[in-house]
DNA sequence: CTGTTAGCGCGTTCAT
DNA sequence: ATGAACGCGCTAACAG
């Protein structure tokens, strides 16, 4: 049997499918008798309205879309996505919308935001600058920008104090007394472009670290890899191979795991022959051990503050950004170089 | 400006609806040349079919929905889910599918489900009985349901050996000489409903490895929680006050890291006060110290042929089931019981 | 006040 | 390469 529409029930109930559609959505406009009759057969025959159609002039899917830079498969290799995610459903489950999870389709962000159906994006690492974006903005859809870089924009966005976090654990590993820190750094999904958002602003941090410091800036000393556990160990593993370093600095937690399965490939120990410090402060940093010095930055809120922004911008038309706070956790991970002991 | 409609670009390329619809969909059945004026026309009016419009006509969105029994925020508390989810994608990706997370709305799985514009649904943890499910058959939707307990059944779905993985993981602490285990059992995100699925045959699995091991069971060992770290952490401190243990038999990783807590809580030192085990054999653990010993299931997998079950049901009509093996993975956890020590 | 008629929204598709 | 009908539910205008 067909799908039951509309017109099955009103055809059976006697009625104009337009008392079928007030039955539904304006109870008031009916009779109570022939409204209950009208729903007792609707549940009768199993009719539910049909969402699709229903959007078409309702204008409203119920859902917004994850735009994501990478797979999801690939992103989630990161658990910092999982936590964002948690943080935007909250919001969305309270105002009871779904969530799509949009990545490219075929390489193309584009192509992936033409199809989807939702009444708004939350982007998760994209620049306002990338093509995707400004796509949104010509079919004029609510959007709000996370970790997007703290430019100036037009573009409600909520971002975290990247670069004085990043700042911060720097100078705490330069004031233990390091000197060779190798830099992990994540490699932006789309490695054709300039260095910028996330990424940029917290190795700016680092850097002005080293600057306020005195201390070198050596631009070899930086290594890019994309956020995962498996791409950190290894691209730690080269880098030991060509140089030696006291201390890793990694941009991001999931690095830092990685490096210490570097370490341990290696045999070293953690702080003793190598301090590692993360940034994120996911679950796992403190899961370690020793448990991770890391940036501590409120990933579930950042979630939240994004998805409460679209959807009160959803209702009221563009609101404004919010930038949050990082805060330094030192742990076990770190301590002063051999040298220094 | 209002959106950009295929009116829009028909008029201004003094051409019928249908050229514009051909010159996108079917372009063979035009000359080249107005083909190519039509496209590029489009593009520089910044045309994109509504894909609402379109899964009106082609009864298709692009996208499949996640079935979760909770709320997302609620289910990720469990790492379980974003694995799952891993899994999924993959398929989803490659086929060029969207992944709609779908949780109940005002308590209602089946107010979600009507709401939700997709092509098929995959359920987690939700059994065939539940209402829920008999919703979407009536809407004839392909399902493809995971972790709903292997009854034989029509619906296609993906379950795993649980009660197999449970028993040797429970008979493996038995014969370590545990005679007190404390069973952490996980609790149905409907309390009200007779345990069954993926709970009810890990703790069948449990029993049996008991029986066979000539060991009495004990209902009044068996606790149950929300899988949560949290949930973990209370439910064994709470036992633990009304009675003694010398190991913890967790039903999933989560709920052993929460007993993890509660043994540090307690003072209590792993595995030479108390031995623990868990199920899953999540990336978490192997972080633990000491790792812990679990019962491996191929979680990624398991979302991923979930996906393909479905998406070649979307194709070719409802296809088969499928049940994962799952395997002991002995590791720091589990030890011997101080007094056989 | 209760209920109907008619047309819309946007892209696809059949017959011509 | 076109015009018209269609899908399904919503809603403005209107009649009893």
């Amino acid at each position: 049997m067909a799908r039951v529409t509309i017109s099955d029930v009103a055809r059976r109930a006697n009625v104009s499918k337009t008392a079928v559609s007030f039955a539904f959505n304006s109870p008031g406009q009916l009779s109570p008798d022939t409204r209950d009759r009208i729903l007792h057969i609707a549940g009768e025959l199993g009719y539910r309205p049909d969402p699709v159609a229903r959007t078409m002039t309702t204008k409203r899917t119920g859902s917004i879309g994850l735009l994501l830079p990478q797979a999801v498969h690939t992103a989630f290799a990161n658990p910092f996505y999982p936590l964002v995610i948690e943080g935007i459903s909250s919001v969305c489950d309270a105002h009871e919308y779904s969530l799509l999870l949009v990545s490219p389709v075929r390489g193309s962000v584009e192509e992936a935001l033409g199809r989807a159906a939702v009444d708004g994006f939350i982007s998760i690492g994209m620049d306002e600058a990338e093509l995707p974006i400004s796509h949104i903005l010509r079919r004029e859809m609510p959007v709000v920008l996370v970790d997007a870089g703290d430019r100036e924009g037009e573009t409600p966005r909520v971002n975290i104090s990247d670069r004085v976090g990043a700042r911060e654990c720097a100078r705490h590993l330069l004031e233990l007394g390091h000197r060779d820190v190798l830099v992990v750094a994540i490699q932006s999904y789309d490695e054709t472009r300039p260095l910028q958002g996330v990424p940029f602003e917290r190795l700016s941090g680092y850097q002005q670290a080293f600057e306020q410091a005195g201390i070198p800036w050596r631009e070899d000393r930086v290594f890019f890899a994309r956020p995962t556990r498996e791409a950190g160990r290894e691209v730690v593993l080269a880098a030991m191979r060509k140089g030696s370093y006291t201390a890793v600095l990694a941009m991001a937690d999931i690095l830092a795991l990685g490096a210490y399965d570097a370490a341990q490939h290696l045999g070293m120990r953690i702080p003793c022959d190598i301090s590692i410090a993360g940034f994120d402060d996911l679950p796992i940093a403190g899961l370690l051990h020793p448990p991770l010095t890391t940036v501590a930055q409120p990933v579930r809120e950042k979630g939240a503050r994004a998805a409460t922004l679209l959807i009160r911008s959803l209702q009221d038309g563009p609101g404004g950004s919010e930038v949050l706070e990082t805060q330094l956790c030192v742990r076990g991970s770190t301590g002063p170089p051999r040298s220094a002991m």
